[in-house]
DNA sequence: TTATAAATGTTATATTATTACATACTGTTA
DNA sequence: TAACAGTATGTAATAATATAACATTTATAA
C-alpha cells in the first residue's frame, strides 16, 4: 500500500489497486473494484489511468488493453517499455534489460530516423505454462 | 488491386481496401467503406481482419487499433513485427531491418526465456513533421 | 457424394473509451 | 487573504471497438 507522494485521491486509489494486483487490470474491472470507494464512472477511472501512465507509475499493455504497475524503479516516464506476455496464462512481466533498452533507444531506421519512445511486447509461454 | 490467391471474397475485399490505403485503417472505417459491396456487419469485417492477420497479409497497430498491409514481402506469418509511428501525422511504416529482427528474435530474458513472437512500436516525428 | 472445415449472414450485446459541461480543490502570487 | 491558474472531480450521455450466439452456405477433399 506504499503511499505515493503527489498523487490525487482517485489516482492513489487506482494506483494501489493496480500495484497490488498480480495481473494486468482492465479499466472496467478497476471500475468495478473501486465502486465501493465512491468512484462510479468510467471517466474517473480513465482520467486517473491517463495521469498514472503519463507519470510512468503504470503502463498500458496495448495488446491487452490492460494496465500494470511499473516494475522498474528507474522508469520515471514511460517512454521505453518492454514486456513479456504469456499467451497461455496471460501473465505479464516488465523487462528491464539495459542492453535491450540501449539497443532500442539507439535504433536508427533506414532513413536515419531515431525515435524518442518505443513499446515492445514479447509473446510466448512462461516457464510454468511451458512445463505443462 | 493485385489479386491474392486463396483469399475468400470478404477477405479479398477488405485486404484490397487496406492495401490501397496510405494510412492505417480502423475496423469501422473499413466497414463504412465496404457497405456498398454488401458487407454490412462489424463481425464480417472483424472476421476477415482476424484471418488476414493470421495469414500475415496485414498487421494490427495495437496502440492505434488500426490495420495496415504487410509491407514486408518476406513476412508470411506476422510473428515478428516492428513499426514506426509518427505522433503528429499518425503515419505508420513497417520496419524491416534484419539486424533488429535478429536481435529481437534471439533476445533472451534474465530467466533464460526466449519468445517466439514480438511486436515493437516506435514513436516519434516523421521527417515531414519534424521539419515543420 | 458426402462429410468436414471454412466462410458468410444476421441480430444482439459486451467492452473499451471519449465528449461535454458543471463544480471543487490546490497552490501560487499580488 | 483574494484572486487566479492549473489540476482534479462528478455526472450523464454517447461514441468507438469488439464479440457471442446461432443459422446457413460454400469450398475442399476423402
Amino acid at each position: 500500500m506504499q503511499k505515493q507522494q503527489n498523487l490525487s485521491k482517485n489516482q492513489q486509489i487506482i494506483f494501489d489497486i493496480i500495484h497490488n494486483s498480480s495481473e494486468p487490470l482492465k479499466a472496467y474491472s478497476i471500475l468495478f473494484n473501486v465502486q465501493k470507494k465512491g468512484i462510479k464512472a468510467p471517466l474517473q477511472v480513465y482520467r486517473a489511468l491517463d495521469k498514472l501512465v503519463e507519470l510512468g507509475k503504470i503502463h498500458k499493455i496495448e495488446s491487452r488493453n490492460a494496465f500494470i504497475a511499473c516494475q522498474n524503479s528507474s522508469c520515471q516516464i514511460s517512454k521505453a517499455t518492454a514486456f513479456s506476455i504469456c499467451e497461455s496464462c496471460e501473465q505479464v512481466s516488465e523487462i528491464s534489460n539495459t542492453k535491450l533498452s540501449k539497443y532500442l533507444s539507439n535504433f536508427t531506421d533506414e532513413a536515419g530516423m531515431k525515435y524518442n519512445k518505443y513499446n515492445l511486447e514479447f509473446f510466448g509461454l512462461c516457464k510454468k505454462c511451458k512445463s505443462k
